[in-house]
DNA sequence: GAATTGCGGACAACTCTTGT
DNA sequence: ACAAGAGTTGTCCGCAATTC
């Protein structure tokens, strides 16, 4: 076989590869290249990339993509869910092997709650590597617009090695990457405070969202202290914000779990609204003036017993003192 | 060849509808 | 009244194509 007749199979294979990852899961042409047999130094060969995609679009059109369900994890019973639940590359792995959607497993409270406390923390650190990686974006094009300015060459530092930088910098303890498309996205609109939340604005302006989560922050933080409301805190929560939705006046608020939902997203990393504060708790217990009392006491009976202090007779109190130092 | 961009799917937050 | 699912909409971001 002529080595033209091996590399047009090759071209061949890896677009079929191609075309029916594109069915039920993402595969790049690199991939479809490496499966198709090429060597690592043909991989990024241009001229052989656009052969392989020549010779998809050649052939028949592929059927439309399903829609697939989010990917899910089982989780054994007890235990936290697993970090890195939602990297991109771990979902499309998921539509790989499983393009059929899953039936879903339910998360225990334990492990719910922990999820959310996650997902919030995780939230705030990308928002703050995100606005990192924007600044220095900012900095590397306004340098480069500078010195074209004064009829200078400058070569800026891409977005892209940005992100790969910072990303590599955080991989420990981030789940997802950020990315370099948005980053340029949010610089070139000149849009600032990182990045924003998917969907339609909320209906509720954002000072009296802000109180919202205050009051019921302090509401739980309280809650816990008593270590009383452990079952009911999460719906009694929810009944409280429904009454208080129903009763003001304002934006057109339709009362639900819904709005509440939101909110516990956005305060899950400051508190836990699914277990009492059992530090707090004890620490209470501590404090009471049993305890402080003995406390002093067994300290009294220490001091005297080595020599650092003197005991006065109870009648002597008033005028001396229960000690004597000296 | 590296960097950027257009396209479109995935996702999240919302509203609406329906069933209990 | 409430829960759950469907539908809608705006944003994020991966991929492939295009530009520099």
């Amino acid at each position: 076989m002529s080595s033209k007749r091996k590399s047009d199979k090759k071209v061949q294979r890896a677009a079929m590869l191609l075309k029916l990852s594109k069915k039920g899961s993402a595969m790049t042409v690199n991939q479809a290249m490496e499966f198709a047999g090429y060597e690592d130094d043909e991989l990024g060969n241009q001229a052989t990339k656009k052969a392989i995609y020549r010779a998809r679009d050649s052939m028949e059109t592929p059927e439309k993509k399903p829609q697939t369900s989010r990917a899910l994890v089982a989780v054994p019973a007890n235990e936290p869910p697993p970090h890195g639940m939602q990297a991109p590359v771990a979902r499309r792995i998921v539509h790989a092997v499983a393009p059929t959607a899953p039936s879903k497993m339910r998360l225990t409270c334990r492990q719910a709650y922990g999820q959310r406390q996650h997902d919030a923390e995780q939230k705030k650190l990308r928002q703050e590597i995100f606005l990192e990686a924007c600044n220095m974006w900012k900095e590397e094009c306004d340098k480069k617009e500078e010195a074209v300015a004064r009829g200078e060459k400058y070569r800026p530092k891409s977005a892209e090695d940005i992100c790969i930088e910072l990303n590599q910098q955080h991989k420990d303890v981030l789940d997802k990457r950020i990315s370099p498309r948005t980053v340029r996205e949010h610089v070139k609109d000149g849009r600032v405070g990182g990045l924003q939340r998917r969907g339609p604005k909320g209906r509720i302006p954002e000072d009296l969202y802000r109180a919202l989560c205050d009051a019921i922050k302090s509401y739980a933080i309280l809650s816990q202290q008593e270590a009383t409301k452990v079952s009911n805190l999460r719906p009694g929560l929810i009944k409280k914000l429904n009454a208080v939705v129903k009763s003001k006046e304002g934006p057109d608020l339709r009362p639900g779990r819904k709005l509440f939902e939101r909110i516990e997203r956005d305060v899950a990393d400051e508190i836990d609204l699914g277990k009492p504060n059992r530090i707090e708790q004890r620490r209470a217990k501590w404090s009471t003036y049993s305890n402080i009392n003995q406390w002093f006491t067994a300290f009294k009976d220490f001091l005297v017993q080595h020599g650092f202090a003197e005991h006065v007779p109870e009648e002597e109190w008033a005028e001396r003192g229960e000690l004597v130092f000296g």
